[in-house]
DNA sequence: ATGGCTTGAGTGTCAAGA
């Protein structure tokens, strides 16, 4: 089973690019984030004819995320269970025998800004709540736009970065006390690439010189990650005209 | 030069992203 997370930056525009995508790499499951587009609004149709059930939580303009599935997509919940969040973050669903869960993690502007304080409170929220996650699915995969560079080596300049938003310390622990509950950042599971990266600025050519950073992120459960077999980044949406800042990430796991 | 692009909203120009 392939199972992969895309931050499409507006469903509306990326649409083309989704469906390209999804001819050519045949996933089986799909975590989108930031489709900004309503419930009402969202291409059922259309990903349908591509051979994709999907499952969404949306909001005009900002956030907004969806699962997209060969098989259809049971038990969805939105929102991470008692947290008050009018934002359309999380989305989760049982597709065959696993429990998917979609993340669209607050990006926290800057450190010390009220939205990162928001950041750090939104991401206990989801380690409280993927704490139960584990115990009652096993076959646990969390996938999502995760804004945070676990290491410096998910950086392209360390010392640039060092202490600022999505690279912070508070942040860092954040996503390692994910990793402590028991789960697994898929991507390394593997030998990689050096300066491997998910997301890279529209600005400043910073994609054509490589500066990027790894925010994207698929983590398994045990019983996942022992019978994950590949992950990788996919680059190449990255490369098309008018592309999302953010590249797709996929893993291999058996069914 | 807190700029640089891109999107959505909405028709002038700003918020937000990361």
């Amino acid at each position: 089973m392939k199972i992969a997370t895309w931050n499409v930056n507006s469903l509306k525009v990326r649409l083309p690019h989704l469906l390209d995508w999804l001819a050519r790499q045949s996933p089986d499951v799909v975590c989108l984030q930031e489709t900004k587009t309503e419930d009402a609004n969202f291409p059922a149709a259309r990903i349908e004819s591509a051979g994709y059930r999907s499952v969404c939580s949306g909001q005009k303009t900002y956030n907004g995320v969806a699962i997209l599935s060969r098989t259809t997509p049971e038990d969805i919940q939105c929102d991470v269970p008692q947290f008050e969040d009018p934002q359309k973050r999380v989305i989760a669903a049982n597709v065959g025998g696993t429990r998917v869960v979609c993340v669209y993690v607050p990006n926290g502007q800057s450190v010390g800004s009220e939205k990162y304080a928001y950041k750090l409170k939104w991401l206990a929220a989801l380690e409280a709540w993927l704490k139960d996650e584990l115990k009652r699915h096993p076959r646990l995969a969390v996938l999502g736009d995760f804004n945070v560079a676990p290491e410096d080596r998910d950086v392209h300049d360390p010392k640039v970065w060092e202490g600022q938003v999505l690279c912070s310390e508070p942040e860092r622990r954040a996503f390692r006390r994910l990793l402590e509950l028991g789960l697994k950042d898929g991507f390394r599971l593997f030998d990689q690439p050096e300066k491997s990266f998910t997301w890279w600025d529209y600005r400043m050519g910073a994609f054509r010189r490589n500066l990027g950073l790894r925010i994207d992120h698929i983590l398994l459960s045990p019983e996942l990650a022992a019978q994950c077999a590949g992950c990788i980044i996919d680059r190449e949406p990255r490369t098309l005209e008018r592309p999302s800042d953010h590249a797709p990430v996929i893993a291999e796991v058996s069914a």
